[in-house]
DNA sequence: ATAATTTTGTTTATTTTATAAACTACTTTA
DNA sequence: TAAAGTAGTTTATAAAATAAACAAAATTAT
């Protein structure tokens, strides 16, 4: 029984962590992130950048109270993915 | 709700899928994890290395037809920390 | 008014990790 | 006995995660 490899943009620890709130959440921030994984800014936007290059969420930049605001949410592409990983994982799991 | 820090040992591709083969075969050795993993016996020398450091799995080293042979299982550890790891990522998936 | 602090991030440098290439040692086969 | 195969290990390289340092605007304190 040959496992397939598990997708590296959702295999990591934080992104994983990301991936795993905005579904449950729907939509949320970068602050709201932050507070939920508990790394640093500066872990979190190379991580986010990640996950939007590979179209897994939306980032949407405005203002909130006159301070920047970093809306992010998934996409229907990243929505799939994580449950193609959820899947697959699933057989390494035994579940 | 905070998301717990998944195992480090654990969650890296080759190395779940180690322990997620010898969890299922309960006993095993190098060359069936090359099999299955389909990985290369340089990066599978290290990852067990690391398991084994970690008390995860037992390393047997002996001969069989005159060949070198590293028997490989998970020992009572090992067996606790993936349960663990899958109870905690069963938060991460929602399941 | 302006200096210090806070908010909300990004960029860059460092550390850690994964991976494969090169090597070792012994066995079998031609 | 030379070439090829088995079963790995060691070491060098590539990729990834993380945090430290930086930036730019807003707020608060003096």
């Amino acid at each position: 029984m040959q496992l397939k490899d598990l997708d590296p943009i959702l295999h990591s620890q934080l992104r994983l962590k990301i991936v795993s709130h905005l579904m449950a959440a729907e939509s949320s921030d970068f602050n709201e992130v932050k507070e939920v994984t508990g790394a640093s800014s500066g872990n979190i936007s190379v991580q986010v950048k990640k996950l939007q290059k590979a179209e897994y969420i939306k980032v949407e930049k405005g203002f909130k109270n006159n301070y920047q605001h970093t809306a992010l949410s998934m996409t229907e592409k990243g929505t799939k993915a994580f449950e193609t990983y959820v899947e697959e994982l699933k057989k390494y799991l035994n579940l």
